[in-house]
DNA sequence: TCCGTTACCGAACACGATGTTCACGATTAA
DNA sequence: TTAATCGTGAACATCGTGTTCGGTAACGGA
């Protein structure tokens, strides 16, 4: 790729990063964007067709890098009965997310938190999908998934919110309330 | 109250939750709202300074009637220890919402759902305040606190999404998942 | 019934943000 | 070197928001 592409995708990157340190999502601009990234308006709108695509193609590169190393594993391995393995990938992950932890504090507060939670979702589906829950008789599949992804997914929030724990905190507080194994 | 104010009201409560029904809460213009209501533009604003403001008024105005047995009822006992009363009020809280159901899958939708969820787990957070969860030692209060009202507030979410399912189900999918008791 | 008060109307307006266009200059990779 | 590609920034069209204001109609208390 171009390098001229790379420098100006990074600088609009980490502009919005620092933009959503300030303020919430819905009132960073545009040209705001623009002037903190210090590009041309055209410009932006040659890399972005929208705010949204925006966040979301930041989104897509961060879980990219978060989810790498553990869908590989998951691609050689089945973890389906083997709690301390789902308890390294899901520290792991957390490992990540605290590396991008001033960024997701500012996608997390504000409309793009949805958007955010949405392709988090995603993601996570994947990585609970070879998982299995256990002692809930009667209740349908589909719920008991929801409820696992919407479970970690808050509880990530949660953190980005709280500060001072450790991801091996965070990975306990999880697996102790989830009742999962 | 004017009678004029509470037709007026009540007439752009019924156009947004029409319009919400057939698209999303982003999509959905002042200037529609306004069409569809059959009010004029001042009015809308003499009585809404934003849509998120018509939003908020429209989920306190359901929340007051959802929770308002369930709250009253607080006042005068604790249920701290009484399993049955905490599943009766929870049940009785998804039977409101089952009324508001047409209205609420269209708030749930769209970037309308985060603000919803935000009010709605103000709310959950008196509905549970008395409630405490047991079998997780070394886990922050504050952290079990969130997790009871995330779960509650996602598993209506997925209700909403699908289908099919009675409040009695609903309330046990959630009471069995949840380990609180 | 009367009358002061209050709400509604709707066109017009100012404003801000979005997204597009285009001709020109700068950088890149081959 | 050179041809292709990218960046630039001003100008423009468009759209939604929220406000203003003079006039009209409805309300409710006396």
């Amino acid at each position: 790729m171009d390098r001229r592409q790379q420098r100006t995708r990074q600088a609009i990157f980490d502009a919005f990063t620092l933009l959503l340190e300030t303020k919430r999502y819905g009132e960073v601009t545009v040209q705001e964007i623009i002037d903190a990234a210090n590009v041309g308006r055209s410009t932006f709108y040659a890399h972005f067709d929208t705010k949204d695509a925006l966040l979301r193609a930041m989104c897509t590169d961060i879980f990219d890098h978060v989810f790498s190393h553990v869908l590989q594993k998951e691609a050689t391995h089945d973890f389906s009965n083997r709690p301390e393995d789902l308890r390294d990938r899901v520290t792991h992950v957390l490992h990540h997310l605290n590396d991008n932890r001033r960024c997701l504090k500012g996608i997390l507060s504000g409309e793009s938190g949805e958007l955010f939670m949405g392709y988090f979702k995603e993601y996570l589906a994947l990585l609970f999908e070879p998982v299995v829950a256990v002692g809930a008789e009667g209740v349908p599949a589909d719920y008991l998934r929801n409820h696992m992804i919407c479970d970690f997914a808050e509880a990530v929030r949660w953190w980005m919110r709280n500060d001072g724990y450790t991801p091996e905190q965070v990975s306990r507080f999880f697996l102790e309330t989830s009742h999962l194994l």
